[in-house]
DNA sequence: TGTTAATCGAGACGGTACGTCCAGTCTTGAC
DNA sequence: GTCAAGACTGGACGTACCGTCTCGATTAACA
């Protein structure tokens, strides 16, 4: 990922003149009042005066918080993308799952992540910006990684891809924004081993299993 | 769960007797509005209008409007918590999955828990009463699905059961939140498929396999 | 005059019920705020502020600061009008002129009668408060002293009454608002002389006298 | 009056040359706008954009918006003004009163003359701007003609001729700036008589008349 | 004729106030 | 004795202008 584009920003001839000192100020204080008081508190005017902007500036550039925030929020995770190839699909999901994890285990980042889900339930452009510059970058990675595997034999060839990144990202996501318990890296191996080797018992006889597991015994 | 008894309800003396249509009313209220625009657009006034109800008695029974819309939530669902056992692990987590899966995939009540978790992050009164209310009563019965399989060796002896509770029903968040592919029925096999089997080609000579997994080959 | 009953204020069954502290101190506020910085740097928030009292109370009662401004005028003026009846025309005009002269004479309430006309230029609502709660009052007073002097035989009969009002009053504004000169007692005293007798020379024969002077030598 | 000098209008070596086209433009703009929405709607930003000049440039002439409509005010009565000399009082008064009636009773003229009297309350550059530009080259001409007057012996030679002056003009500014009653041109006449002739009656015996009047009978 | 400094348009900037909306508290009158 | 009705303070909203300030682009007078 180069460069975020946001979608709300406007574009035309003289954008580049607009203060660029601005900008950032902006982002920062965002970022900042954020962890602070959280999304619901946080106001465009805290916004402008911790960035010594004038609200009109904020409104110039962003429509509207969420939107700020969006952006606040993929500056600060842009640089964490991976596309981890070890060889190993095991090594690289954890390394992806575990990169998930450390951003969503921030506590600023995690709550980000909420709001603005939150948000993005009611606002198409936000919902765009979420899934091109946070949401889809990611996928496109592990898909990566899971199409590699397969390739190499290393992974099933009837799989649905789709369904293995949210087998893998799913949790992570669950543990992380419910909170309900910890999920460090040992518990990241632990899931990436579940999803690999699946969790029936070995040599039990299953009446119910599907046909792809079934050849397996 | 007989009985919902959210956290924050305040009780009195005459609480039961001259609250009752008021109490209903207002959450009928609140459900219709936030159907109609959403979390961030509902007022106290607009519920207590509707709901033929004035302000000042709303404030009386809930702190805020997290907490109505919590406790309209929770009665909204109260009655689809399922307890499923056919015998057959793959079945029962079928229809825990799926009846999660009916939850968050109707429009209004998948924002619901949406807006509900980002508002419990920085509320812990609604946390708890979000985890209390409707979290863990579905964690509790998967985890019984869960232990009556393990204990008649369909599942591995070994398992960490709440990590395998977030590999069901991680994804099914995962999707039907950042709704970016739909989940129907046929889906939700295909996902319990993958859990229970795993990922990795039968046979395959894999370099790093997990303890576990090392000696099933 | 009993009452003032502004045009612009709403009312209804539950009217009285408002707070007749707050209503008070707004008006208080924006006439001394008015004096400090005169109209155009009035402001709302100044107003509220001053008052102890929230921007939307304002806003309540009356639809923008003019109409703040002009129940605020009414109130301090209030007091002040004047039917005299002393049975001499001179006497009563002096009066009445000199009570006009006095409230426009007064720094404060010279600027609001200024700014206030100049607002109700543009705005109907505000003109027919200032003609109804200030101007009206005050021809009528004088018209009722011209009228009963008329009958009296001490002026002629053939007067068109607004325009000797206009004769006396339009002089006293010209002076108190432009105010290229000072416009004392004796000042007031020297202009109802020249209104009732005139300014032509005495026994001079004018190629132009209108048919009512003519017969008058 | 041969030229405008607006106090302040900066002067500089190549202004003549470079800014005609853009200052005349100005003053169309603020005058064609005036007419549209009145003087507190009327902002430099509309009166620049009409212009297609930039904002800067209008402050680079004129202080603040005032200014520019004092000056586009002064341009678009200058021709106006009247040195008539009939060699009767009578038809020169009415010839003046009738020229300021015709200014004032054009509406978007009359309105740039209340706006800018309430404006001049609180600027003193403004008020000079206005006395000199506008109100004492009227006033000097009625000077004059009362002075003729007095010369010839048509008018009491102890007149207070500033009196007479505000005598005259402050009813036609106050029919016209109230709007209360039409003045048109038999009115006016009316009026002059009215001053001339005193509205006293005659052969009345006057308990309270003046010095001057009582010698008259 | 080509250089250069003044002036221009465009419009972003930090501010201030606008007028609206809602939160959450409090008062009143009716039932 | 409760409740609806709704006024209240407080404070954020998003908008509109203010007057100042860069920017290039244009231009007119001088070099």
């Amino acid at each position: 990922m180069d460069k975020v584009e946001p979608v709300e920003r406007r574009r035309g001839p003289s954008m580049d003149r607009r203060s660029e000192r601005a900008h950032r100020a902006v982002l920062e204080a965002a970022a900042a009042l954020f962890e602070d008081v959280g999304y619901a508190r946080l106001t465009i005017d805290a916004v402008a005066a911790r960035a010594r902007v004038s609200k009109a500036t904020v409104y110039r550039w962003w429509p509207n918080k969420a939107a700020v925030l969006m952006e606040a929020f993929l500056v600060a995770i842009e640089r964490d993308v991976a596309f981890p190839d070890s060889g190993s699909v095991r090594t690289d999901l954890v390394e992806q799952a575990a990169s998930l994890a450390q951003v969503l285990g921030e506590r600023r980042l995690g709550m980000m992540v909420v709001a603005l889900l939150g948000e993005a339930q009611n606002d198409d452009d936000l919902a765009q910006a979420f899934r091109g510059g946070w949401q889809e970058p990611r996928r496109a990675a592990g898909r990566e990684v899971l199409h590699r595997a397969v390739e190499r034999g290393q992974l099933r060839a009837d799989l649905d891809l789709e369904l293995v990144l949210d087998g893998v990202y799913g949790p992570v996501y669950l543990r992380l924004l419910y909170r309900h318990l910890p999920l460090d890296r040992s518990e990241i191996e632990k899931l990436v081993d579940q999803i690999l080797d699946g969790i029936i018992a070995p040599n039990h006889p299953q009446g119910d299993l599907p046909s792809g597991a079934k050849s397996r015994t």
